[in-house]
DNA sequence: TTTTGATCATTT
DNA sequence: AAATGATCAAAA
């Protein structure tokens, strides 16, 4: 279960396999401990999925299925279907962005192709008890990448200008820049308002809620 | 320290 | 209630 799949139809086979199980049948099968809360495990659901579908495990900057260019992204949903928050995409370069474009970013690289797994999470059902939902591919139709495309232009731009400073998550239609730290107190460089080099706060791409909304739609419309 | 995996918690 | 800001753990 663990091998890496070959093609797109295997992966999904696998996706089809644990829909309807219960985080804590999986975790069981795979002899992994079902915590509590995910208070100090954030990443614990993305971690047991990757290894149920096979996904390269590490912290690699690559994509999660390496060999099918896809993406796996763990959605929590609510009992109406709808997203509960918010979806990390990538770390925002904040600096070295002369000449970077949309189509060569991390956003688009990662978004290309991806396996978006529901997991019905309200934050009162116990974590052992929170069911895996139906998983499916997506590529971004012509209209959500011209979304995304200018929300990340109009950001890169706002950086490059040494406005970084001055973002907040209130930029962008449907992608907008956060902080993505393991505190307030991180630090990194970035260009600042003179255009020399400052000391900021990491930043990470992320998905508004309306966004992972529409594609959930689209796709159990069908 | 950065990149991977995200959700928690406070503010609006 | 939704949106924005803050935070946690593992791996390299």
């Amino acid at each position: 279960m663990n091998a890496p799949p070959q093609t797109l139809s295997q992966l999904q086979q696998r996706v089809d396999a644990i829909a309807g199980k219960t985080l804590g049948q999986l975790a069981g099968e795979l002899g992994f401990k079902t915590p509590q809360d995910l208070l100090r495990e954030k990443g614990w659901v993305g971690q047991l999925i990757e290894l149920a579908l096979g996904a390269s495990a590490g912290s690699l900057p690559e994509p999660d299925f390496v060999s099918l260019g896809v993406e796996l992204k763990t959605l929590p949903i609510s009992q109406k279907g709808l997203p509960l928050e918010t979806t990390f995409v990538s770390v925002a370069p904040l600096t070295n962005l002369q000449g970077l474009t949309f189509e060569q970013s991390t956003v688009y690289k990662k978004l290309n192709h991806v396996l978006w797994l529901p997991i019905l999470a309200e934050r009162d059902i116990a974590v052992i008890d929170r069911v895996i939902g139906s998983g499916f591919l997506w590529r971004p139709n012509e209209q959500q990448f011209a979304q995304l495309k200018r929300d990340w232009e109009e950001l890169t731009e706002l950086i490059a200008l040494g406005k970084i400073e001055t973002l907040n998550g209130h930029y962008g239609e449907v992608l907008q820049l956060r902080p993505k730290a393991a505190n307030s107190q991180a630090l990194t460089d970035a260009i600042g308002p003179q255009g020399k080099t400052i000391q900021t706060l990491p930043r990470g791409f992320y998905l508004k809620t309306h966004f992972t909304r529409q594609i959930l739609a689209n796709h159990f419309a069908l």
